[in-house]
DNA sequence: CTGAAAGCGCTTACAG
DNA sequence: CTGAAAGCGCTTACAG
């Protein structure tokens, strides 16, 4: 493996200087056309390559927007990434992804490393485990812009793109209720989670409106997004002598575990039990009975993010107005319900 | 936003030289005991961050591999990604994320940006529409490091870690005509995917075999893997005079839309039509009926295929011997067949 | 064990 | 429009 060719090389070879050279290659306006055409000809013919590393340091700018989410492994965040890079890529940015895997640790090392390599901006979808906020607040004082997206926090300088989930929850609550339901449950990811908290009010809130009791022990939290997780959710609520005759499932893929239990038990979707999801997963509309679910729109909330962050980067610091973009989610209702 | 400390900083604070810094900051053996605390410590003090892009240019290590694969939004990759996370994070190296999104052109400007990023090594898959593989051949004689994943190519200086296609239909043909199976099709992605045509050398085979006629009206090929595709597929497919009794999907995905379509015309599965898939979709087994399928340990590929990328990187260019791991699929027997 | 100095490969005011 | 020069923030032989 030879040595690389640098714009030194391409500046010897053309009897002009380096400066010459990277501002033909940058396109810059200042240069003479035809030097600018010897330069880009003799770049190609001797294969030169940029080094994005030197060209970032010293100009500042990597065109890079760091991504940082739980997992790329579910639906909502595979998609919301691949509209952030909608945006992005027409803009002239890459998009680096990171998953932090719900651990609060790997998360604070994945922002450091994104701040360290000088990306343009960050956006991040919290880990579970993540309580501590400081990592973030701190590169938010390092200067680069960061836009929390779905998973988000309080008081923090930032500006956030999340759904709207007090009122998704309430009416897909609603929903259930209008299909005569009066003993709903919900299935749960961890309270601490600011969204499955917030879409436990919804649902607290839809059960009050129609004078139906709140029942705690029809709330079951779970540690992870798996199915099994909401297999077993079901099976202790089956075991109540009241059994519930509806579910609200915080994920899709909670409401596939769900069914796939129910289907074990014995039970009858949507006769003796309905069940609605919450998210936007393609699998839902092609499992049977396809469910009825809160639909996120999860590729339009990252270019969102990624559109308020390129604006961000823009104004570089100064007087970046905080958004705070709270995106309804529409109910989709099919045969599970 | 404040101008970020540097080690020269530090080094002013401390009255040392930036060198003793540096050295101290990245745990050098040749440096004394209370320099290093003394330095660690300042650097603490002052918040000091180190600056990733100054540190690879001159060190001409980044600890970064780059992946690319064609979609994060198929559980196959994205669980294949995290086996490489699991390994690069233990030996202190960050994985850098990219989707081609199945787009050559995509595909060429990524790898040429995490080349031109000088990233340590790429684990690639390719996307469908590539056929021309000068990019990574450019990049392998750039002196990086490249692993070949799944999606492989012939001819290419380097390491590969893919399924054993052929086997595996060969495999699951056989289970298929062991249930007695005499009319099977197969739904499939563009044959010019390498694995396409592999597995249907396999299907051939195991029907050859059988003493079973092969059908080219039974081989249906499909544009994306998406539910939809496949579920027109069937209706192709059952439209014919003779319908076929079994299907043997390409990937767990396509099996999934052709249950839902066969649901929709009635078709009763496995009894009717018996269905089998291709993958490592834990959806798979949360569907009714359960898919039988032939499961890829997309993980431990991932893992591979990092450990052998490690490897690479370790011996830096020098006698680097070429790996072909072939990974043998497992056959999960469930509902559908 | 520490420092002075060169270098990594670019960008960008500043002159002309 | 072009060049000389300083600089981005580190690392690393080379001396001592």
């Amino acid at each position: 493996m030879a040595k690389p060719i640098t714009i030194k090389d391409i500046a010897e070879k053309l009897n002009v200087s380096i400066a010459t050279v990277s501002r033909a290659l940058r396109g810059s306006s200042e240069i003479k056309k035809e030097t600018k055409m010897a330069v880009l000809e003799m770049a190609k013919e001797m294969d030169y390559h940029p080094n994005l590393l030197a060209s970032s340091l010293s100009s500042k700018k990597s065109k890079i927007i760091g991504v940082v989410v739980p997992t790329i492994n579910r639906y909502f965040w595979s998609n919301s990434i691949s509209g952030i890079e909608n945006i992005a890529y027409k803009e002239g940015y890459k998009v680096m992804i990171f998953q932090s895997g719900e651990s609060f640790n790997k998360e604070v090392e994945i922002v450091e490393t994104l701040a360290n390599s000088r990306v343009d901006g960050i956006i991040i979808s919290f880990s579970k485990e993540t309580k501590d906020f400081n990592h973030v607040h701190q590169v938010i004082e390092r200067g680069i812009p960061v836009v929390m997206l779905e998973r988000t926090c309080k008081n923090m300088k930032a500006s956030k793109v999340s759904t709207d989930d007090k009122n998704g929850a309430y009416t897909i609550t609603k929903h259930l209720i209008e299909q005569g339901r009066k003993n709903i449950a919900y299935i749960c990811g961890p309270l601490s989670l600011g969204g499955c908290k917030d879409r436990l009010k919804g649902y607290q809130e839809a059960l009050k409106k129609a004078g139906l009791p709140f029942r705690k022990d029809y709330v079951v939290e779970v540690e992870d997004f798996r199915f099994e997780q909401a297999g077993q959710a079901l099976e202790k609520l089956w075991d109540m002598t009241v059994k519930p005759d509806g579910i609200l499932c915080f994920a899709d893929i909670l409401a596939i575990g769900t069914i796939h239990t129910a289907h074990n038990l014995g039970i009858k979707i949507p006769e003796q039990l309905s069940v609605a999801g919450f998210g936007d997963d393609e699998t839902s509309r092609f499992i049977s009975p396809a469910i009825t679910t809160m639909a996120q729109p999860s590729f339009e909330m990252g270019e969102l993010a990624a559109q308020i962050i390129l604006e961000e980067i823009g104004l570089s610091g100064e007087s970046c107005q905080i958004r705070t973009e709270i995106i309804k989610p529409e109910i989709i209702i099919r045969e599970s319900t």
